[in-house]
DNA sequence: GTCTATAGTATGATAGAC
DNA sequence: GTCTATCATACTATAGAC
């Protein structure tokens, strides 16, 4: 009795998880507008129907899929926070996104282009909602900066963060993940040259 | 009769270049998925119906609105070839940038978000052409640094191009023009420091 | 050359069987 | 709790009247 309230449990959570996971990817790959509540069915491997018994609208699976990302991005932070130096942090944060340079040339930043999207709309209570993710980002960054006793720490960040989402967005417009690897290279110098 | 022809070429025109005009700001403002041949007809103030005897396609809209931004691009360029100095020249560039920072902060820049848009197909062949655009400003951009007689001017492009990218997309995610003034200093400032 | 009416299709969402 | 069948709507595109 206990196995199968579990087994329910987990296969409802199972459902619902792989939901969100190819929310999250499909939506990165081709974009809120164009992707369908079918599109994403299938590749959760969930009947197309059955979705909404999960999620009453399109618009609550697009915020899962952001929350999804939010969630990465704090757990990255987490781990870099176990490094001592600030300078450090800064410099891994540099070369997980070089890392995803493959992924970044062909589809951009998943919250830089989620973000861009959903700022054209002016209604929905979801056009800001990226915004508030890149935001974290930003006061992470931010925080680091000031750690490192650098003058005007937000002004740092806002160039850092903008940095990463102007490669990404010209590295997937050029199909070029070599613009990440440069760039990122020349993040990193910058972060060394810092007094 | 002469006039009646040039009447009707003239409202021919005027109807086409209403719907150019129409399409480049409104698939701005709503992105391409969002906005209908209708909006971009009502905006244009043309019967709904009559678009297609201009343009078989949305697609084809979507490409004069495309080409549209790419006129302005060439007008600002040649524009700023008039000054003398190439250093003036990046630098008037950059205050064009900060000068449509209330756009910018809204809606992000034209050319950009819809490079965002079209990289998520992968089909039509229009899923490049924002690319090519932004191709055209990063050679420009070289050029000065080139003629300025600066070290590694393609990764010095990069830079720029991608800064603006990535001022452009924090400040409309975070519904803030200032970020256009404050990067688009520190940006002056690092054109100056150029020995 | 201009515009209306409408066909054809795709999608978000729901009702209700199992 | 799961899934199928279907509705209602919105959109692109076209046929054809004027």
């Amino acid at each position: 009795m206990t196995d199968s309230i579990e087994k329910g449990a987990a296969k409802k959570g199972g459902k619902r998880q792989r939901l969100v996971a190819a929310a999250a990817s499909v939506l990165h790959e081709r974009g809120v507008e164009r992707t369908t509540i079918a599109d994403i069915a299938r590749a959760a491997d969930v009947p197309v129907g059955n979705v909404y018994y999960y999620f009453k609208t399109k618009d609550e699976l697009v915020e899962a899929a952001l929350d999804r990302h939010a969630e990465y991005l704090d757990a990255l932070t987490a781990r870099l926070d176990e490094l001592a130096d600030p300078r450090e942090r800064l410099k891994s944060l540099v070369a997980d996104w070089v890392g995803a340079r493959q992924v970044a040339a062909r589809y951009g930043c998943p919250t830089g282009t989620l973000a861009v999207e959903l700022d054209k709309r002016d209604e929905g209570g979801l056009d800001l909602a990226a915004g508030l993710v890149i935001r974290r980002l930003l006061d992470w960054v931010e925080r680091q900066y000031r750690e490192m006793g650098a003058d005007e720490p937000d002004g740092r960040a806002l160039a850092l963060v903008g940095a990463y989402q102007g490669m990404s967005l010209l590295s997937s417009a050029l199909r070029d993940p070599e613009i990440m690897t440069r760039e990122g290279a020349r993040l990193v110098r910058e972060i060394d040259a810092l007094a």
